[in-house]
Formats: C-alpha cells, structure tokens, sequence
DNA sequence: TATAACCAACCAAATGATAGGTATGTGTCC
DNA sequence: GGACACATACCTATCATTTGGTTGGTTATA
C-alpha cells in the first residue's frame, strides 16, 4: 500500500465513521461516504471490499484509539472507577463518537447485523476488565472481599450504555457525567470493607 | 372502518412489531411485512399511508399494552421498585418484545429518526414516573429525604436499558433480571431512612 | 349508494457490487 | 540514471435488486 493510499484510509475511516454513527450501518451509503471523501463509489470499494468490511474496520479503528486511551493497565479497583467517570466526562464532549457505539450496538442486537459479533467480543472485553479491576480492589483490601464483581461489572458498563441513550436523545435534560459519577461515588462508598 | 378491518389492522401491527425488532426501522421492509400479513404491499399502504406511520402505530401500540401491564398507580416508592424487577423478570421471557425497543432507541439517537420523538417522550414520561414514585417513598417516610430523586431515577432506566442491550447481544453471559435485581435490593437498602 | 378494502401495475430513486479500463507510482535489475 | 514489470489507486459504466410510494381500478361490505 502507497504513501497515499494510508492517507486515503484514514480519511475514509474518519468519514464513514461520521456516517455510520449518524444513520446506523443499515442507514449509511457508500455512495454518499464516497462523495465526501472525493472519490467514486467504486474507488471507495477498492480499499474496502465491502459496506460490511469497512464497518468492521471503523469499529476495530475506533476500538484501538479508545482502548489506548483509556489505558487498562489501572493500579487499582478505585482508580479503575474514577477512570470510568473520567471517561464518561470526556464522551460528553464528543456526542458524534458514543452516537456510534450507541447506534451500532442497538442494531446488532439483531442476530445477522455485522455488527453483531464486534459487540459481543467487546462487551465480554469490557466485562472482563472491569470485573478484573474489581477483583485487583479487593485483593489490595480497597473493597470488601463479598461483592459480585461480575455483576458489578455488568452495572457500571450497562449504566454507561443506557445514561448514553438517554443523553443522546434528550441532552439537555440528562446531564450523563454527573449522574454517573453520582453512581460510581456511591458505589465506592458502599463497596468500602 | 370495517369489523374485517379492525382485525387486519391488528394483524399487520403485530407483524409489524416483529419485524422492527428484527431489522430496527431502516431494515425492515413494507413488502416483507405485507408478504407475512397476506397482503399486497398497495393493500398495507392502504392501512397505514406510510412506513413512518406505522411505526408511530407499532410503538404507541406496545405503549399502551405495555403501560397498563406495568400499571403505574403504585402505592409506594419501594413498591414501585420491586415492581420494576417483576417488569425486568417477565422483559427476560419475551425477548422479542425488548428487542422493538432495544433497536429502535438505538437508532433514534438519529436526530432525523422517526422515532427520535417518540423515544424522547418516553424517558421523559419513564424518568416522570419513577421519580414521582421515589418522592412518594419520601414523602411515605420509606427513603430518606435527602436523596436525588431525579438522578436515581435516570440511573434506574438507564441501568434497565444497558442490561437489556448486553442481554439481546449475549444471552448465555448476562443475567439480566438476576443483575437488575441485586441493583435494586442494594438500591433500597441504601435509601432506607 | 357510498365507503372501506383491497389488487396489479408501475415509478423513480437508491442500494451494494462488479467489470474492465487507465493512469500513477514504486521497486528492481541493468 | 533509465527501462521494465507490476501493483496500487483510481475511474466510468453497468448491473440486478430493493426501496417506499402512487395511480387507477375492482370487489365487498355497511
């Protein structure tokens, strides 16, 4: 692949990352990703094979940037938490990247959507980390030794989802960063030994 | 509008129904629909002038069922809580009915969606009723006083919500009513006075 | 007699994808 | 450096299919 051919993959990520998020996959059209990127449909194509391919690829993009971003290697349970918070903050600055997460997820409840698999992988990723970091808190005496971490971690990434939901529809009535920091500082306090 | 009408009605609407669910709003089709009820696609439009109106029939329709399943009139807040469960618990036996809701939410995040407005109204009337129910646990002298009735109220539906979507996506891994539970028994002992 | 309940035929627009072409580099051997 | 080979980066044109919606009619029902 040529010096400008990466150029046009970025630039193409970044716009059908724009399209997918604001009309779903089902919604999204080559043609119109193509214009915006000052290209031919078919041009387009030619470095993704297919609509079903560069979904893929935007999701696997977005994931690695915000995996690197939040940085999962956290000392501890209550650090992993304020990560959490912090995370939420910044999302609440940048509506057009939860629109895609959330847009997505909510089509691939549908068995055959594309997307279906990414989102499976990732929540069980996700579940995974968070109940690790549970269980690292408890190991270093943060938290008491009896709570559920696996359903803790179902919590806190089902209310990240669902504050998103509610934030995107209505914006101006649901203020996501500070009723789950809300959340999370509660449950610090309750997890405390 | 004729007794035979009534019933065609009835039907397209639960084919409908099914149909959202499973393809969300831009996936599903009027011929497809149509095909299932035994119909032609001209004999749907005559029911319903348009796809868009059909849905707003399809999701007013499950709103009405839905509500008086759910029968807001509670006595307490604590009641209402609990109703809640019982609401998550039979959500977990009909996963078809969650799916209409999961997909549409997801997609009306959209700005342009049909069914943008609809879902707006509904949190709000959702967040409307269930704080309304905690002041009443309040003032029932049940929680305690100096709680943030509106911010529990978000973090109830939005707890709902996320786990449903990691539900429709992963069945086997997340125990949806079991989660949703245990959120909600640590929630009451927490606002007890 | 009027209205509701259909249907066949049709429409323009958009969809994702393919075929087959032409430039434009890019690397390799002399 | 220059010549050749080859892959990359596009393009136009075309494709079959599907989309939601309309028109104009016929049949049944109230």
């Amino acid at each position: 692949m040529s010096r400008r051919g990466y150029a046009r993959r970025d630039r193409i990520l970044a716009v059908a990352l724009q399209e997918f998020a604001e009309n779903g996959y089902r919604g999204a059209s080559l043609a119109r990703i193509a214009e915006r990127v000052e290209l031919s449909q078919a041009g387009l194509l030619h470095h993704f094979k297919s609509k079903e391919l560069l979904l893929v690829a935007v999701l696997d993009y977005r994931d690695e940037v915000d995996t690197q971003r939040f940085d999962i290697e956290v000392a501890s349970g209550a650090e992993m938490l304020k990560r959490m918070v912090e995370v939420v903050e910044y999302n609440s600055r940048v509506p057009g990247l939860v629109q895609l997460f959330s847009v997505i997820s909510g089509e691939a409840v549908t068995g055959d959507h594309p997307g279906h698999e990414w989102a499976r992988e990732r929540y069980r990723r996700l579940r995974g980390w968070v109940g690790d970091a549970l269980r690292k808190g408890i190991a270093a005496g943060e938290f008491r030794a009896d709570i559920d971490t696996e359903a803790h971690a179902d919590r806190l990434i089902a209310m990240m989802d669902g504050l998103q939901t509610q934030w995107l529809i209505d914006p101006e009535r649901v203020d996501m960063a500070a009723v789950f920091r809300g959340y999370v500082d509660d449950l610090i306090a309750a997890l405390r030994p």
